[in-house]
DNA sequence: TCTCGTATGTACCAAGCGGTGAGTTACCGA
DNA sequence: TCGGTAACTCACCGCTTGGTACATACGAGA
């Protein structure tokens, strides 16, 4: 996750009792690059985050930052793109299509719940990225049209629900989609607000249980009545 | 540009009681300074927001901002009580207590929905502020815990529905409210990325009605299903 | 009219910002 | 062994930023 070499030099922290074995490696510096800038931007926005900040808490410079990235928008470009490409990964391995089309919708729901409550970084980034009206997402050739795996399955999920008759035929796997996905994005990205205003903890691992029972009951209520 | 009716009732000290025909110049300003930074936080984020900007954008000048606001960081506190101020006065008018309570409750959503719609505005401030953890917010005296009205028309209309034995009563007025939001919030909130990645405009006039049908039919189904 | 405090405009600043020029070192293939 | 180049360091730059010192126009009460 993290750079595993602190390295020496100006020791303002402690330990690193390792001797100075400073080796010379492109991926890792860059790794160590994009980790910094996404913990960075996630936690203060674009706009917030400083270039010399991140290169403070570097074991590199600032001016690596530049040389491999360009500057500091292409840098929250990469790790956009970075994020994206994990999220996505992770989809994919969902496998519910085994199950009958209830459970497999409950399941599917549970699973994204799961995932969002475990990535509140990525959260905050896509909340980042619309206050800025998605134009480096848009921008970036990798990221454009890649939907998210997860509403294909749901789409196959649907289609078996309706052929059994369990399912009701107006609502889209990109309705539902977005029935999930508002549910789960917002206990985490609007999880301060809300909290400071009703004194509800979304995140509160006392309610985990209900919120996601609350999740699958209101998919499946919908999908099932007429 | 510029505010021609003070007209606040937001107005954090000021009397308000029918200004004879002249108001001073310092309300004017004052209100002209808030509604130009309103704009301006909600479009680029509180550090993407500048203060010189948002000068340039007024009749008077940045000298003004420090002279009524002290600051940039007080002038954006400035900004979300009054956002959130016009807000709640908007939410106290919803009266749907005459409704039966599947009605009312598919009314409540309703117009919830319409009313976030109509102010995305306030939305890309809330989602800023969450982006800052809500500490403004937290530490506005104002703002702290004064929850929204339409919690508590929500809590009359669940209860008569459980009365008349139609809702389960497994579930909160604030669950249901935050399932509500979710959904609405959410619409606006993400809009983005969302459309980047799907492809769909959560927004498109086109499917409004069926955006709005999809949230009644969301919540009903779920507190009638037992 | 003359005060005097409120409201306002002008000019300016120091710190911090993103970004870079130019030289230096370690690695690797020949 | 050795040269070429990728990886890296250090010092520096020009502009923008939030913020302010200071002068002054205004108008209501004496």
């Amino acid at each position: 996750m993290t750079a595993p070499r602190p390295d020496s030099e100006l020791g303002t922290d402690t330990a690193a009792v390792r001797p100075a074995e400073r080796t010379r490696d492109a991926d890792r510096t860059r790794a160590e690059i994009l980790a910094v800038a996404t913990a960075e931007f996630a936690d203060r926005g674009y706009a917030g985050a400083r270039v010399n900040e991140i290169a403070d808490k570097l074991s590199t410079t600032k001016r690596m930052i530049y040389y491999y990235f360009g500057g500091k928008e292409q840098l929250y470009v990469a790790v956009l793109e970075q994020a994206y490409g994990r999220i996505r990964a992770l989809e994919q391995q969902v496998d519910v299509e085994h199950l009958e089309p209830v459970a497999a919708l409950r399941e599917l729901a549970g699973l994204t719940f799961d995932h969002h409550e475990a990535h509140p970084e990525f959260i905050r980034l896509v909340s980042i990225e619309n206050i800025h009206r998605a134009e480096h997402l848009a921008g970036s050739p990798a990221l454009a049209g890649l939907a998210a795996p997860a509403v294909d399955v749901l789409g196959a999920i649907l289609q078996r629900g309706r052929d059994d008759g369990l399912f009701r035929d107006d609502v889209d796997a990109l309705d539902v989609h977005q029935v999930i996905s508002a549910f789960c994005v917002f206990r985490t990205a609007n999880r301060h607000t809300f909290r400071a205003i009703f004194d509800r903890d979304m995140l509160d691992p006392a309610t985990r249980a209900h919120q996601r029972k609350l999740l699958g009951d209101l998919v499946v209520a919908h999908l099932t009545t007429r």
